[in-house]
DNA sequence: ACAACCTCCTGGGGGC
DNA sequence: TGCCCCCAGGAGGTTG
């Protein structure tokens, strides 16, 4: 599932294989994966004849410079996919945009489940936009500190996991890396927020910054269908720490607990009840 | 204001 | 073998 490292990834493949062409073919399929209040027809002819400039990032949301100031959003939900691919490759009924580049390559959009979608900002303040006005500090910017995040924690009562998964707050978490964290962190997922030492905030956030840094470097985590830009898995998914672990032995040195299961907020929470308190 | 649910969606897997 | 049900979860919405 796309979080931060595997948006991240995406998003440096498409920076080598997207920046600098030109989008010369626009088909878009279906209007209720776009935000903005777009419409196919009409989001196609606004991307027709643009180049592909700087590609940014904030949260699981990619940020896609266009020429004459417009920028381009995308959030790949659960199984979203957005690569640049031979145009030959065949495409189905998941294949939800398509764009022929200038090079004879071809940007596309698939999406199975489609929890991701798109929006076109034509005045390029994307900041403002439906996808990007609720979205918070980027997990691993400069801005994102221990002492911000005691800020976001303070005073809650909701259990931290809840928190980490709250996209307003800092983002680029989702539910593999809020687990991962927390077991690094060595913090109960059901800590409340507001109980947590200014000790173990300051552990939180260096766990937060470690996990999705060493993820990074792995390419990701590939669970079900993510695949790189290079269209390999992830390789983060065997460092894996308690996240799919239920019932296995805790992988900390010297600890003898067993991973757990449980289900907070609809979602799995995984954890070693011997070093999580 | 905040927290706890519910909803959307499809493919894959388990059980019978 | 085939079918049905459940499960995965990002994020916005609703309820309390």
């Amino acid at each position: 599932m796309p979080e931060l490292p595997e948006v991240e990834t995406v998003r440096r493949h498409l920076a080598c294989a997207l920046s600098g062409r030109r989008l010369h073919r626009v088909r878009a399929r279906r209007n209720d994966l776009l935000k903005g209040g777009w419409h196919c027809r009409a989001l196609e002819r606004e991307l027709t004849g643009r180049t592909v400039g700087e590609i940014g990032r904030r949260g699981k949301n990619l940020i896609i410079g266009l020429s004459n100031g417009a920028v381009l959003l995308a959030h790949l939900g659960m199984t979203g996919r957005l690569c640049v691919t031979d145009a030959e490759a065949p495409t189905d009924q998941h294949t939800h945009l398509i764009a022929d580049l200038s090079d004879g390559r071809r940007l596309v959009f698939r999406d199975p489940r489609r929890f991701g979608h798109l929006e076109l900002c034509a005045d390029g303040r994307p900041g403002e936009s439906e996808t990007l006005r609720n979205v918070g500090l980027d997990a691993m910017a400069d801005a994102f500190t221990a002492r911000r995040l005691a800020e976001m924690l303070a005073g809650r009562t909701a259990p931290v996991k809840a928190a980490l998964l709250d996209q307003r707050c800092v983002a680029g978490i989702g539910n593999i890396y809020a687990c991962e964290a927390m077991f690094r962190a060595g913090i109960s997922p059901q800590a409340p927020c507001g109980e947590l030492s200014e000790e173990q905030v300051r552990r939180l956030h260096r766990a937060i910054r470690r996990v999705l840094a060493e993820a990074i470097a792995a390419e990701g985590t590939t669970i079900a269908d993510y695949v790189t830009g290079a269209g390999v898995p992830g390789r983060f998914g065997e460092r894996l720490r308690v996240y799919g672990r239920e019932g296995e032995r805790c992988r900390r040195r010297g600890c003898a607990g067993v991973i757990e299961r449980i289900v907070q907020s609809n979602r799995s929470t995984f954890y070693c009840p011997a070093c999580q308190r």
